[in-house]
DNA sequence: TGCGCAATTGCCCCAAGGGGCAATAATTGG
DNA sequence: CCAATTATTGCCCCTTGGGGCAATTGCGCA
């Protein structure tokens, strides 16, 4: 850990307010039409979100490949339909990998076909140009809201997992079969260890996976795919 | 009980083949066009699924209000958006009530608005006439499987909510603090009741929801919002 | 080859869970 | 007012769960 040499000065005004529109929400804007985007972005922004634009789908998609230690607050994508390279389609397949940021697509003057199409690949909402401020502004909020969803479910399920990621073999197995309701006394016997074992393991078990008892052991289980 | 009287007689084939229908599927096809309805159904009974057509939308809400025991097997409704007296998006929330068979709409060359906001109320597919068979039957398929996980779920919740009605207030209420985690004597301080009154009602409550331990009811009673 | 970790086990002790038996209240629908 | 239901409690007994202490094995890794 080398810690930096220099800067530590004070925070300034405009990184305050930078931190305050990241933990409103975060959205990223991919247009090819840079006026549409520069409108989009200035409405985002007086919205009090932190914005992003890029020029083509696949711009972002590199930017989030280097930058992988992605956002911590709720984001979202916002992109047009009809682009060049990546359709988007194909950006919801890739964004799923990547990030779990909820798809917003849009498209000028487009046909019920595109539209269904983007719901089935996933899409959370599909915006017709010319896009209406409030239409646009209530879908933000909904996939914002989608992606805080989305990252408080995962964030537990990563937390569980490296929790139980710490247990080993046998106490991986044991903490199954209590989580299932077995007993001390049949887990030593269908094992063939002895009881003061199996209740080390079990002992063990319940303090590397931050359990306050057999109840949470049992939704811990459940949650963390024990 | 009053057994009927007469008809005993052994099941036709007629009977036998619905029967084989009804669990592959039922759909409700809605279209105020009679050619399409019996173009659709057509379809769909060479498929092998239950098929009902109607030509409004208001006459099958009609029917569902008295036909209120409804379909067990897994069901679906396919419903043209642009209907005179009540539009797609006014059968799905009264769907919603009445029955929960998720909503296949349907609409000829319409825009992409329209198909976002059939998306919006909850539609689970929009399909643009001339409709190809085999993105209808991928459609239905994939209604049906909709309806049986929906069924799977109301059943499991409706079942453990029965038995938790069973439960007297005190019973429920110990249930609850035992899933908790909540140790019999701690539970018995916080009530201002003895021990073995807590012991009591914790294992009748036990039985009746039809427990086999403590683990098993913290699943019930969280699955059952105990 | 010695150390550290994981798995095991025996002995002992105490607290908590599960239940049988019997009895007392309190509430409520007939 | 009686009978059924629900709530309570005391006593006693046995099984389980939770842990301290100490000792023994194997097994990779430095």
């Amino acid at each position: 850990m080398t810690t930096p040499t220099a800067s530590r000065r004070p925070i300034t005004v405009q990184e305050q307010e930078f931190a305050e529109r990241c933990a409103r929400g975060r959205v990223v804007v991919i247009d090819d039409d840079a006026e549409i985007l520069a409108a989009l972005a200035a409405l985002l922004d007086l919205e009090g979100y932190a914005c992003e634009t890029y020029g083509s789908a696949l711009t972002y998609l590199q930017v989030l490949n280097y930058n992988r230690p992605y956002f911590s607050g709720p984001s979202c994508v916002l992109c047009d339909v009809k682009m060049p390279e990546l359709d988007g389609l194909e950006l919801q397949s890739r964004l799923t990998e990547l990030d779990d940021a909820p798809l917003l697509l849009m498209s000028g003057a487009s046909g019920a076909q595109e539209a269904a199409s983007a719901f089935r690949a996933g899409a959370l909402d599909f915006l017709v140009k010319p896009i209406d401020a409030d239409t646009l502004l209530i879908a933000v909020a909904k996939a914002l809201a989608t992606s805080t969803a989305r990252q408080t479910q995962r964030g537990r399920q990563a937390e569980l997992a490296l929790r139980i990621a710490t247990l080993t073999d046998r106490e991986r197995d044991i903490a199954r079969r209590v989580a299932q309701g077995q007993t001390n006394p049949a887990i030593a016997e269908q094992l063939g260890i002895a009881l003061r074992t199996v209740k080390l393991h079990r002992q063990r078990a319940l303090e590397k996976v931050g359990a306050s008892g057999t109840a949470d052991l049992v939704r811990i289980a459940d949650e963390g795919n024990l």
